[in-house]
DNA sequence: CCGTATCCATTCCGATACTG
DNA sequence: CAGTATCGGAATGGATACGG
C-alpha cells in the first residue's frame, strides 16, 4: 500500500489490492472464515505481534470487511465478525488455496483439504464460465468498455 | 513478504500469498494475462520504477510464474511469458476483479466489463461448488486433515 | 483480555543516474 | 530497450512495556 498509484485507479484488481493485498490482512480474512473472532484468536493464529494486529484489524473494519459487535460469550469485550462485503471475499481466499495446492506444493502434498461440510466431499475447483455455462481460459475472455 | 512466520507455513493460502503476495506482483500477473510481455509494457501500465519492477519480475521467474522467452517480433530482447503454472492464477485474478467490482466501486460503478470474447457477453460469477454441483457459501464448507 | 505506545531493524518504493 | 546501482524516505514488522 500506499504506493502512489492507486489513488484514481480505474482497476477493481487495484482497488481490491489496496483494501487486502497486504500479508496480513487476507490471513485475517481466511481466519474470520473459518469462524475466528477474538483478538487473542487472531493473534495465536497468526503469530503476529499485537500493534500490528491491530493496525489490520482496524483497516479491515474501516473498509467495511470486518465489524465489531459484542461478545457471544457474554464477556466484556468485542468481536470482529466479517459483513457481507467481507464474505464476498470467499472466492478470492478459495482461488488462492486451491493456487495454492495445485503449484506450491513438492513432493508432499497439502495436508488439508476443503470439503462440503454436509457430503464430506472435495470442493470442486473454481472455474470461469461464460454466460451460457462454456469453460473460459484467460485467452478466451477480454476486457471492454461500459458505456454510460 | 520476508515476515518470518511463512517458512514452515502448511497452509496453502500462506504459501500462495508468499508468492504473489505482494502489491506489485498480482499486477504483474494481470497484465501479462492480458497479453503484456515487454519490460517497458509492464513499466508503462504499472508505473513502477525499473529497479522495483526488475525485481518482481526476477522473483516471479524465479518462482516459475513467468519465464524468459526470445522476443516475439525479431528485437534483440526478451519477453516474459506466464507459465502454465501463471495461469493457474486466473481464478486467483477474476476473483479479485469481481471482488472490487461488487463491493469497491460508489455511485460510479467499474468501467471495465470482463467478457467472453465469443459471445461479448459479460462471465459469470466465480462460484464455488459442492461435487454434486450445489453451490457453497463459507459456512457450508471445512477444511479436514488429509491421511498420508 | 484487549489493546496502545515505543523502539528498532528491515524492507519497500520512487527517483535518478548510468551501462550495454 | 532493458536493465543495474545507489540513495533517501516511508512503511512494515517484531518485541516489549504499559494501561483499561
Amino acid at each position: 500500500m500506499r504506493r502512489k498509484s492507486l489513488k484514481g485507479a480505474a482497476c477493481p484488481i487495484a482497488k481490491a489490492l489496496d483494501v487486502i493485498g497486504d500479508w496480513w490482512s487476507l490471513l485475517i480474512v481466511r481466519d474470520a472464515l473459518r469462524g475466528t473472532r477474538r483478538f487473542s484468536e487472531f493473534e495465536k493464529s497468526l503469530g503476529v505481534s499485537k500493534n500490528i494486529l491491530a493496525g489490520r484489524l482496524r483497516t479491515l473494519v474501516g473498509h467495511g470487511i470486518l465489524e465489531l459487535a459484542p461478545a457471544s460469550d457474554g464477556s466484556a469485550y468485542q468481536e470482529y465478525l466479517l459483513t457481507p462485503k467481507g464474505r464476498g471475499l470467499f472466492p478470492v481466499i478459495v482461488a488462492l488455496r486451491q493456487f495454492g495446492e495445485e503449484s506450491l506444493y513438492g513432493s508432499e502434498p497439502c495436508r488439508t483439504v476443503m470439503v462440503d461440510r454436509k457430503s464430506g466431499q472435495p470442493v470442486r475447483k473454481l472455474e470461469l464460465r461464460a454466460s451460457n455455462g462454456r469453460l473460459l481460459k484467460p485467452g478466451e475472455t477480454m476486457l471492454i468498455r461500459r458505456e454510460a
